[in-house]
DNA sequence: CATTAATTCTATAGATTCATAGAATTCTGG
DNA sequence: CCAGAATTCTATGAATCTATAGAATTAATG
């Protein structure tokens, strides 16, 4: 049916995905009619099935969308040979910008996976947690290596920069004033004096 | 219909209240069918709406009762004179134990609020912002105290101090092995340190 | 026990939903 | 312009869901 090296289908494809995650972001998964997707895409109801197997399948594509740039970044992150204060910030910088970039599909991600059977569910897992193991081993070695105290629990700290990324993330989502690299900064910043050794 | 006098209803009233808060936790609020609710609490669905005008209505009283201890609790850390390191232990330990105890209607205030209609929001909303408020003053007065370092942005400190709280709440209510007191420690911690000047 | 009130049940109307099949249209390459 | 492929449309089946009405049952009270 269809045929992946056309241009004009993969173009549509991808309006079709960022339609579907709109509607996914506004209504939730179950609250989403597939009327409402076809309706903001300009096509019809029915013609919605080509570019989707289900509903599901849709809801799957937009949560895979959703983390795909923001998982990858981290890797380049922890990459770089730089101080944990900058390593930090950037990690702030890359989820919260992530929001703004892919609010809809990052915001269904969060929120909406959950409704996803357990199959589809353990592949999207699986990266989200290489995000966090990788965030974890950031904390980890910075703590071996003194930049930071050494009775900190990094697995904790690792969840938390996360939680506040998201918490976060959908503040940014609802309001657009919102300064990413302002609040990136403030972020880094409040995390790293809880998280470096008092100078004594 | 219903006689507010006879505490027969009003026990059953709850158990239907909690039904409703459990189904919308797992299945979110589109997602769950009165069906399930009525299944839950051993009655047919139509027998419901002898407890709710409608679904919407139920959903709006399961907010309401997802943050009602929640929010009330946080009047009486404000009132008390303890130094503010104390305090915030307090609400951490207050955020999480609230998680345990109305985990599902928690959860639901915090994700499913949103369907409800603008009317039956700003009620909640004006509940919820006076949490945050709160907490803002909490930290301001700390900073004029000199408690805190005095470029803190308290609105930020608030508004992230609850992201974490309901960061880790989401991950109690999924996880219930994880120790609200040693969390709520670890929580105060890490702020703490990023909060409190350096010694010099 | 009998009367009244409270609670639950059955049955159903009416609306909405997802998904499919096949026809109709539009696009593309020769 | 024509042939075949790609895309969209129409129409519809079958399931599900909310809410209501009135009957039936259970509990409470004198």
């Amino acid at each position: 049916m269809a045929d992946r090296k056309q241009p004009r289908y993969n173009q549509k494809k991808r309006a079709a995905l960022e339609a579907a995650a709109a509607v996914f972001a506004e209504h939730g998964y179950h609250g989403a009619s597939t009327t409402a997707i076809a309706e903001r895409l300009g096509i019809k109801q029915g013609s919605l099935y080509y570019y989707f197997k289900s509903k599901q399948q849709a809801l799957e594509e937009v949560c895979a969308y959703g983390i795909e740039d923001y998982v990858s970044r981290i890797d380049g992150i922890a990459a770089m040979a730089l101080p944990f204060a900058v390593r930090l910030l950037a990690v702030f910088q890359s989820h919260l910008s992530a929001f703004r970039e892919r609010r809809d599909a990052m915001k269904v991600y969060n929120d909406e996976r959950l409704y996803l059977p357990e199959s589809a569910r353990t592949e999207l897992h699986a990266r989200g947690s290489g995000y966090r193991k990788t965030l974890e081993a950031l904390f980890a070695r910075a703590v071996e290596k003194g930049e930071l105290r050494a009775d900190l629990d990094s697995h904790f700290a690792a969840l938390t920069v996360i939680g506040i990324g998201n918490a976060w993330g959908d503040l940014i989502v609802r309001d657009d004033t919102l300064d990413t690299t302002v609040l990136a900064q403030q972020c880094a910043d409040l995390i790293l004096r809880g998280v470096v050794q008092a100078v004594a």
